[in-house]
RNA sequence: CGGGGCGUGGCGCAGCUUGGUAGCGCGGGUGCUUUGGGAGCACUAGGUCGCAGGUUCGAAUCCUGUCGCCCCGACCA
């Protein structure tokens, strides 16, 4: 391909809408070009990388057995109804988008396949003799998201690969789960990323196991936890460890203490010197059903701990046995349109009454209580009275009479100690999600009745699961790993070209005709070769050149007339005179080496 | 959804406070010079100042509305 038939348009500038540098260099180096608010065009260069990545892929997802489809992207709601998602996908803060046909029809814009999947698996699929199948495409994702940002990297439309697994049994998904891993680790050692694999919580797919590979970068949106010997990884929703030992007060007879205006935790701990583990801090807040009354819920956690949102939301989902559409912090303004007298928030102790809930309009008028194992360890500790401006000292876990379910809802953080081992603490990294892989079980295929017949002649519903890739993340996510001051180093695998002739002076005939000869034979030896055949100054080509990170460069220029040219590694400050020849032949030595893993 | 900010040529921005009919850099075109790290000079094209109302003799500028975009927060009292 010839740079000057490429409809390459750097920029100089960056766009003042690109906050991080792989957003910026994409966009400068003219690869993305947005379209909306999270909607981007691929240009053709960004096409190539998107294809290799593609390529990838599928090669990995055919070794493993697994069937390419394309699916509809339009789903009607009748199919997420039946799964119970429609509600949540599209109502509030849902990332479905919806619209109605001419009939008056509704229908989706597909976020995830899995009802789509499932019901033509199991319309498909009769016996366990055909099981397992692995069905996957790769095509658009739509997701409105809360808030598009970083280019590709939360877009509203974007390219994802999507795997579901059917199976006759539990063991066999495990099989498949195990080869999907695999398939997973090859794929990013392939596109050349690095990516820790992690344990993950499996949000609103649902489902058992679940673990997601995550590109390491400091502008990853995601945290993760791991530990030093690297037997333990977590994202931070899922993480689990070990909290540091309280502080513990000496047993006594409670006290109730004047504590005015101390609400917060911080306040308490300076006025009544106390440390902040001696706490047991409680929170009052509400789960919005999607059917029924509301929720309110007291939770209870040592003082120094914070609530993990996500662990929380699982246990009530499961307590209350229904869907939660979200959780909020209880408010004033919601207590007093319940009719209910102010709460003493600052000062509530977790025996706080539920009479506090009587005559409440919306809500139940019990309070779900959830003690953290944290805050269940602690022996003489310290509390609100329930009345504002009062706290009591040296309490203990015989105050709480009401019914309280004990579990872990902490957050774990940096520096906890590591359940395997208690002598690995724990540390902190951001990443980006590029692949996550889930055993979903039965959940989707119970609700959509998809079911084959098993040996005993028995119907009984897949055991599923379900496997994403973020195509077009991953591109982004390889740029923000791989890149310097100057602009972008495309790892080989999956950089739009392998090689790029720089001509410093196309004028100059011996060097034009060099730097052609080469390219013609470049191309048969199946290189993917760029010739900057564009009448610029040789500065301009190598800024170019830089920006838009192709691995290899050959520049043809003043030592031409000798038949020599220089090779350049983007990556490496390398930088070696050669005559055209041996640069050839080296050249696709290092290339063929380099795409071998 | 809440808070903050921005919409002026393809990109980055100034002008707005104090109304007088639009400017700078980059990029584009032509010519000459230059030619190994985003060249110089000259000429040139390109903008209903997001959109709709209003105030005014006159609006990019003031007022109202609206649309779009970006950032922060989705926070433990």
């Amino acid at each position: 391909m010839r740079v000057s038939r490429l409809m390459l348009a750097t920029l100089r500038d960056t766009p003042a809408d690109a906050e991080i540098a792989s957003h910026q260099l994409l966009a400068r180096g003219g690869f993305i070009r947005r379209v909306s608010s999270g909607i981007y065009a691929y240009m053709p260069l960004m096409w190539r990388v998107l294809s290799k990545v593609i390529n990838i892929v599928q090669k990995e997802m055919d070794e493993a057995g697994a069937l390419q489809t394309l699916l509809p992207q339009l789903h009607p709601a009748e199919l997420w109804e039946k799964s119970g998602r429609w509600k949540g996908y599209t109502a509030g803060e849902g990332i479905m988008f919806h619209l109605k046909d001419r009939q008056n029809r509704e229908l989706g814009l597909g976020p995830t396949h899995e009802e789509v999947a499932t019901s033509i698996i199991g319309e498909q699929i009769r016996s366990y003799k055909q099981l397992p199948i692995n069905i996957y495409q790769i095509q658009t994702k739509f997701r409105d998201e809360i808030r598009p940002r970083f280019g590709l990297m939360r877009s509203r439309e974007f390219i994802m690969k999507d795997a579901y697994s059917f199976h006759a049994s539990e063991y066999d998904l495990q099989d498949t789960y195990y080869k999907m891993d695999k398939a997973y680790t090859n794929i990013f050692i392939s596109c050349g990323i690095k990516t820790v694999k992690v344990d993950a919580d499996s949000g609103s797919i649902g489902g058992a196991a679940s673990q997601e590979f995550m590109v390491t970068a400091d502008t990853g949106e995601d945290l993760i936890l791991k530990s030093p010997d690297g037997n333990y990884a977590a994202n931070i929703e899922k993480a689990i460890s070990k909290a540091s030992p309280p502080l513990t007060l000496k047993k006594q007879e409670t006290i109730e203490v004047s504590t005015i205006d101390q609400k917060s935790i911080e306040t308490l701990c300076k006025e009544q010197d106390i440390d902040s583990s001696q706490i047991v801090k409680v929170i009052v807040m509400v789960a919005i059903l999607e059917e029924g009354k509301d929720q309110p819920l007291l939770i209870s956690i040592r003082g120094d701990q914070e609530v993990n949102e996500v662990k929380l939301f699982n246990e009530i989902t499961n307590e209350l046995n229904c869907k939660i559409l979200k959780l909020s912090f209880i408010k004033e303004e919601q207590l007093i349109n319940q009719g209910l007298a102010p709460f003493p928030f600052g000062f509530i102790g977790p025996d706080f009454s539920d009479s506090a809930l009587k005559n409440a309009k919306t809500w139940q008028n019990k309070f779900l209580r959830i003690i953290d194992l944290t805050a269940a360890d602690l022996q003489n500790f310290v509390c609100g009275a329930n009345i504002e401006n009062k706290h009591r000292f040296h309490v203990n876990w015989s105050i709480n009479k009401y019914p309280s379910k004990t579990i872990d809802i902490r957050k774990a953080k940096a520096g906890d100690l590591c359940i395997h081992d208690e002598s690995q603490v724990l540390e902190e990294c951001r990443g980006i999600e590029v692949g996550h892989i889930f055993q979903l079980g039965r959940k989707y295929s119970t609700s959509l009745k998809a079911s084959f017949t098993n040996e005993e002649g028995i119907e009984e519903s897949f055991w599923m699961g379900c496997y994403g890739i973020g195509i077009s993340r991953l591109a982004q996510a390889a740029v923000e790993q791989n890149h310097d001051e100057k602009g972008i180093i495309w790892p080989i695998s999956i950089a739009p070209f392998e090689v790029m002739i720089s001509i410093a002076n196309i004028q100059d005939p011996i060097q034009a005709a060099l730097g052609e000869k080469i390219y013609k034979q470049l191309i048969p030896q199946g290189i993917e070769a760029l010739i900057d055949d564009r009448n610029e100054r040789a500065g301009v080509k190598f800024k170019d050149a830089d920006l838009i990170g192709i691995p290899w460069r050959i520049v043809v220029g003043r030592d031409a007339p000798s038949g020599k040219i220089e090779l350049i590694e983007r990556a490496k400050a390398f930088n070696e005179v050669l005559d055209a020849k041996a640069a050839i032949k080296k050249l696709i030595e290092e290339i063929s080496n380099q795409k071998t893993f």
